[in-house]
RNA sequence: GGUCUCAUCGUCUAACGGUUAGGACACCAGGUUUUCAUCCUGGCAAUCGGGGUUCGAUUCCCCGUGAGAUCACCA
């Protein structure tokens, strides 16, 4: 039997890293077994519907590589993949289970039950629907909530990472089937929808298993077998109290790719956040990922979101990156003075930026001295332990003889720069904390650069020399 | 409150009865004749508490404690 894996949202905004991880985990899961990966949106939910979020939804995966084999935009065998244009279907469901003695219709209206809820409460004891279940219910004809008839009594099940469970009858009730919009519920439609299309893993978060007994109840009033279940654990907000929410400032994942995050970066790492392969590696490519990926490895605790860890992780796949095709990453990222550039020459740039990136955006940063005239800020001088003891007179003598000294240089390779400074040191007598230091910061006017010599031999001796001269 | 669940360095985690409790991030120190980064070396740092079971518990059981999820005509 093929795996079929479904990621399935609402389209009610945009993608965080909890929700990202689910979808990328029912990836894995069905490519491992050479199987498909199906994208279903849940849109049964018109009031919170947001215009739009099905389209970034869908950007969102795709940024992260995880393309689905079937789903609302591309079709696949058991289309529709849009819950919103299967109403039709769940009717049809809804009357077998009708047919059964399984459902009927709801007469309270939404302020009594409420009132029934709110008087359970009071007397300190759990609300449940089937206690105020009507004697005669009226015929369903649509105008009102269709309801399961339940049938309270303890299930046990396995999940892949939480493994047997077994539940108590008193958790069970008669939930929403259809609502009185005619839209069925979460609890309904993805039943109707995996049994349709052929899901063998349910892979979802955490918060649903405590209505799994009420899902399985409809499991057994449907005939219907069982697929693979798989819960996952919350990815926990940077306090580790909370399940990471919008509210918490959970950021949209095309906002780290927008912030020079790598795709390769976000999956591995979002991937060893409640995984582990059981070895001491600590980054995977996504090939490795499919390959290693067990759900039975899947931690049971909540991990917390540490970004610094991310950032590590970031750095890491930047410096793998080949340069040609971390070149063609970056293309976003340049400094507005580098548009006119040389590919070859901010090639070079990038070759000594590279190690130093710890996510694409901090190119400019640390680039922009290559493509124009830095200005010159004197506090890297007064703040430097040593500079700030010469005078200014002394520092400009000193810059004249630099001056003088690499003017005379004929071959500018890094090379030959590397060897000509170190005579420079003997030739003026200073100690290289000194010279190399001067001399970096009036070239480059930068907190931090590149080793000395490549900057200078990237620089070009023009510039290196007039910017020198500026500087006396 | 009911139900379900979780608990190892600050953080992510390894260990499925026997280890000096391992690795990584972060942090600190040193090295790579200047800075930043990389890289290398070293350091700091953990089994929530209490009872059992066992020759021996991070590991199994019980009780606490703390934490999370969920209790919608949301998914």
């Amino acid at each position: 039997m093929t795996v079929r894996t479904r990621f399935a949202p609402s389209p009610t905004g945009y993608l965080h890293v909890g929700g990202i991880r689910t979808a990328l985990f029912a990836y894995l899961v069905a490519k491992q077994a050479n199987g498909k990966f199906i994208l279903r949106l849940e849109d049964t939910d018109k009031a919170r519907e947001v215009a739009g979020s099905a389209e970034h939804l869908i950007a969102s995966l795709k940024s992260l590589g995880l393309q689905y084999d079937e789903g609302p935009d591309i079709g696949g065998p058991f289309a529709p993949y849009k819950q919103s244009d299967k109403l039709d279907s769940y009717k049809a469901w809804a009357q077998k289970l009708i047919d059964a003695g399984k459902a009927y219709g709801d007469p309270y209206t939404s302020e009594e039950i409420q009132a029934f809820r709110e008087k359970a409460q009071a007397e300190k004891r759990a609300f449940r629907y089937r206690d105020h279940r009507p004697e005669n219910s009226p015929v369903w004809d649509g105008s009102q909530p269709l309801r399961f008839k339940s049938d309270p009594k303890s299930y046990s099940y396995h999940d892949e990472v939480w493994g047997d469970i077994t539940t108590s009858p008193e958790v069970v009730d008669d939930f929403i089937l259809i609502k009185s919009d005619g839209y069925p519920t979460y609890n309904f439609a993805h039943i109707v929808d995996d049994a349709e299309m052929q899901i063998t893993h349910i892979i979802r978060g955490q918060e649903f298993i405590s209505s799994m007994p009420n899902y399985l109840a409809l499991y057994e009033a449907l005939g219907l077998e069982l697929p693979i279940f798989a819960h996952m654990p919350h990815i926990m907000n940077d306090q580790g109290n909370k399940k990471l929410g919008k509210r918490d400032g959970a950021k949209d994942v095309v906002d780290y790719i927008r912030d020079g995050y790598l795709p390769e970066a976000l999956d591995s790492f979002i991937a060893t956040m409640g995984w582990n392969d059981g070895t001491e590696q600590e980054v995977f490519t996504m090939q490795e990922l499919i390959e290693k990926f067990s759900l039975s490895r899947v931690q049971r605790s909540g991990a917390r979101f540490d970004e610094k860890r991310l950032l590590w992780v970031n750095g890491h796949f930047i410096r793998e990156l080949p340069l040609d095709e971390l070149y063609k990453r970056v293309e976003f990222f340049w400094p507005e003075s580098a548009k006119n550039a040389q590919a070859a020459y901010k090639m070079q740039v990038l070759a000594l930026a590279q190690e130093r990136l710890k996510t694409l955006k901090d190119l400019p940063g640390i680039t922009s001295y290559f493509f124009e005239e830095p200005t010159p800020d004197m506090s890297l001088i007064d703040d430097n332990k040593q500079l700030k003891k010469m005078s200014s007179d002394e520092r400009s003598t000193l810059l004249q003889t630099v001056h003088q000294e690499l003017a005379k240089l004929e071959d500018w390779s890094a090379e030959n720069i590397q060897n000509y400074l170190n005579s420079l040191l003997e030739i003026t007598g200073q100690k290289p904390g000194i010279l190399f230091s001067l001399i970096r910061i009036v070239t480059t006017w930068a907190p931090f650069s590149p080793q000395l010599n490549d900057t200078l031999a990237l620089l070009g001796k023009d510039r290196t020399l007039s910017r020198i001269e500026a500087a006396f």
